[in-house]
DNA sequence: TAATATCCTACCAAATTAGTAGAATAATGT
DNA sequence: ACATTATTCTACTAATTTGGTAGGATATTA
């Protein structure tokens, strides 16, 4: 399951897109109207901007804006960021690999199953964006 | 991911597997087979027993043995008794579920989304069984 | 230089995960 | 009946992760 996190983050970054192209956004009108912890709030974002996904802008007129356009943003990218790998298994993860104990990889039933699990699943969230979720938006599959 | 209760629980249903028609098998077998820590393994074993996965004889000549073939356990079964929910949310979860807060579900991009990914998940996990795990097994899609 | 807003370091509490200890119970063989 | 064997149950404990909080440092603008 995704930690509470990362689902702040999702709430955060659709807040964001939802004011996209309006100049920067405080944090505070965020968290209040997303309903967010401040402070905690002021983490997510911070490893959002160093993972290049925000820009930020410090004093009177500051704020946070999207780096690049909603549509450019993908699911998987941000759970990798705040929530970790996508993967079920540490040995079939892309971008987390770990090699388990005691399996021999190239002839593990478990890690085919889950190869084709992860594939299944990055295959939608590697296409859908923080535009296609935002509330408006009608899902084409 | 999947915790590492889950992945022991995979191996050790494995060992019953490749084992499956021999009568009872020793959890000190299982556990040394399969490098897994003996007390935990028990509790494992117990919880598999206990959702219908296992059955188990005490004394001298005892041991578990799968109640059914490895061909009619699927993995979604397993990971759902010892690991929990298999969807990224609890508002998409069809065995686990639970209300999100300040979300109106209905027009919740993000829960179409996890939607989606937990039925593409499913497709593979609730069709792959113990069978298909086994090392020897030739994996069909 | 005051006001504003992000940034950074360092905590802290609660929950979950991973594992252990030891006695109770049941089945079997002699 | 009784010793042996092996599962079952209750109850801990330690380590890690999750979900936060506090407070000062830094940068920007007016």
């Amino acid at each position: 399951m995704l930690s509470k996190k990362t689902q702040y983050a999702f709430r955060a970054l659709t807040d964001l897109a939802e004011n996209y192209g309006k100049g920067p956004i405080h944090i505070c009108d965020i968290a209040s109207r997303k309903n967010i912890p401040l402070k905690f709030l002021e983490n997510i974002l911070n490893e959002l901007k160093k993972s290049d996904f925000l820009e930020s802008k410090k004093g009177k007129g500051g704020g946070y804006v999207l780096k690049h356009s909603p549509k450019k943003i993908n699911l998987a990218a941000v759970i990798r960021i705040i929530n970790g790998p996508i993967a079920l298994l540490p040995c079939v993860s892309l971008n987390f690999y770990r090699r388990c104990e005691d399996c021999n990889e190239e002839n593990c039933g478990l890690r085919r199953v889950m190869a084709m699990t992860r594939d299944a699943t990055l295959k939608i969230l590697e296409k859908k964006t923080l535009q296609d979720i935002l509330s408006g938006e009608r899902l084409i599959i």
